[in-house]
Parts: C-alpha cells; structure tokens; sequence
DNA sequence: AGCGGGACCTGTGGGC
DNA sequence: TGCCCACAGGTCCCGC
C-alpha cells in the first residue's frame, strides 16, 4: 500500500490526534507485528509524543520523557494494508487490530491509537538510536528523493539490472514503490526495462525531476488509494485519478494513444508506453 | 550481482 | 450462489 507519499500524508494527519499525548498502555495483539529488535511494550508507557515524521516509507513518532535506555522512537512500516487512526476510549478492537495504544491526552482525557493491518506483514518497532543502527534496512535506506539533486542520484543508478529494480530497491533511494515508479518512468519517457547503468546524464535529471514532480504532487493530494490506503483521519486520497500508466496496462497511453503493455519486472506488475518510453 | 520463485497474510474480483 | 484462481501498495530469503 503506502509509498513515500501515503507515509507523508499519515505522518501530517495523525500528528494533531496524537500530539502531547502520554502512552498509557500499548498491547500487542498479534506478535509477530513487533519486529523482532523491538524493545518490550512496557518500555513506551509513560513517553510523550513529541513528533511524527516519515523517512522513506516509514512512519517514526518521536517520544520523550524517558529515562535512559528507553524508546525515544516508535517507527511503523505500514507494509501492504496497514492503517493508524485514533478512536474514542471505549472503542472496541477490530478483526484486523495488531496493536493498540492507551493515550492520555494533555486534558486529561483518554483515547485510542490503532493499528490494523489486513494482510499483517507491518511491522511496529519501539527503538532507540542504538537499536535503529543495528536494523540494517534502517542503516542502508538511501536518500530522501524529494532531498537530492542529480548529483546524488545518478551515480547511485549503477549495474545491468532494471531501471525499475533500482528504483524499487530503497537502498538506491527511499520511499518509492510500484506506483510511483511505473509512474515516473513513464513521466520521463524511460523503459521500465533499460539497464540501470545505461542512463545518460541528461535521462538520469530527467528521471530525479519526474520522480519529485511526481511525488509532490501525489503528497499535495493526499497520496493514492487502491483498495486498502487511508490517512489517519479515515480519507482516501485523490492521486489514483491521475494515474497515467499504474493499473492501466491494456489502456491507451494518455500522450500517444497506444496500447500500454504490462509485464512483469522483478515479480512486480508493470505498465509502460511502448512508444512514449524508450 | 541479480533474478525468479516462494514465503509471509488476508481479501477481493473475475471467470465459469 | 459458489468455487477456484490470480492478484494486491512490500520486503526477505533461498537457490541458481
């Protein structure tokens, strides 16, 4: 589900519900959502949160006020069909509940954060920075691509496999998926299947300004809602509407009007513009 | 190195 | 209506 723009947008959404808030309880209903570097459950209760914020597609909500050694970071990778939102207090716990947290809010009034998970393959991590630096996903996340100049970016397109495989892997760079790279690779008229290490300079800036083009202005419409997605206030988000080659294989292009293929890349579904795409 | 395939899970939609 | 299959926004692991 959520890419680098759905983790934006839940990140913005869920901040003014859970602000301030104090972690009263927090349980675990399905194990195997902790990730395994996780600190204990009981380690969060008593912590402020402080902030949200995303890096790549996960979600990180600071906390604060406790002692040393405790979690100062709760990251969440919502994977396929995870979902944060808050409830009432006497709200009842749903099919697809993996963890709940009791928080105090700054009034003195209690509240719910939930986190559901369909298809349960997203992880929660209570972390300190010593833990994060031990989690090598979190150590070898590329850059920020809404952060970087061509500079940065090219040099890191490197080898014979896919351009599509590069910009999938995050250690290449972080937050991008199925979505926005079908999509990108369509903005900038590059074939999903061109060898990484084959991009000329000027392919390579024309790729980086169709990925930062393409994902502001998926954030600026609060991302792009298949089945499952939604931000922390229940929204669906508007960027499916724009799509001009994700699930459109078979449809003609937007720019030329010829079919768009689909095939497969690394396992993944992916649509292109024989024509507009080379 | 990187690819294909399978695993991890549950649900949905299409075809018959 | 019901069954079976394919497929889904992500990552990880294995074998080649």
């Amino acid at each position: 589900m959520p890419e680098l723009p759905e983790v934006e947008t839940v990140a913005r959404t869920l901040y003014p519900h859970i602000r301030d808030c104090v972690i009263s309880d927090m349980r675990v209903l399905r194990p195997a959502s902790l990730h395994e570097l996780s600190l204990k459950p009981e380690s969060a209760i008593g912590l402020r949160i402080a902030s949200t914020r995303r890096r790549g597609k996960l979600l990180v909500i600071g906390l604060e006020g406790g002692a040393p050694g405790a979690p100062d970071s709760l990251v969440i990778h919502l994977r396929m069909t995870g979902r944060l939102f808050t409830r009432e207090a006497n709200e009842a716990l749903g099919k697809h509940t993996r963890c709940v947290f009791n928080l105090a809010l700054p009034n003195g009034s209690e509240r719910l954060l939930f986190f559901d998970d369909t298809r349960a393959f997203g992880k929660i991590l209570l972390a300190t920075p010593t833990i994060l630096q031990r989690w090598s996903f979190w150590r070898e996340l590329g850059p920020e691509p809404l952060e970087i100049g061509v500079d940065t970016f090219a040099p890191r397109l490197r080898g014979a496999r896919a351009i599509k495989s590069a910009l999938l892997d995050q250690k290449v760079v972080a937050g991008i998926g199925n979505i926005y790279a079908d999509e990108a690779l369509f903005m900038a008229g590059l074939a999903p299947t061109r060898e990484a290490g084959s991009l000329s300079d000027q392919e390579a800036e024309r790729l980086l300004a169709a990925i930062q083009h393409i994902l502001k202005l998926s954030i600026s419409q609060c991302g792009s809602s298949i089945r499952d997605y939604r931000d922390a206030d229940g929204n669906a988000g508007a960027f499916q509407n724009t799509f001009q080659a994700y699930g459109r294989g078979g449809l003609p292009c937007k720019r030329c009007g010829a079919l768009l293929s689909k095939t497969r890349i690394t396992g993944r579904a992916t649509v292109f513009c024989p024509n507009c795409q080379k």
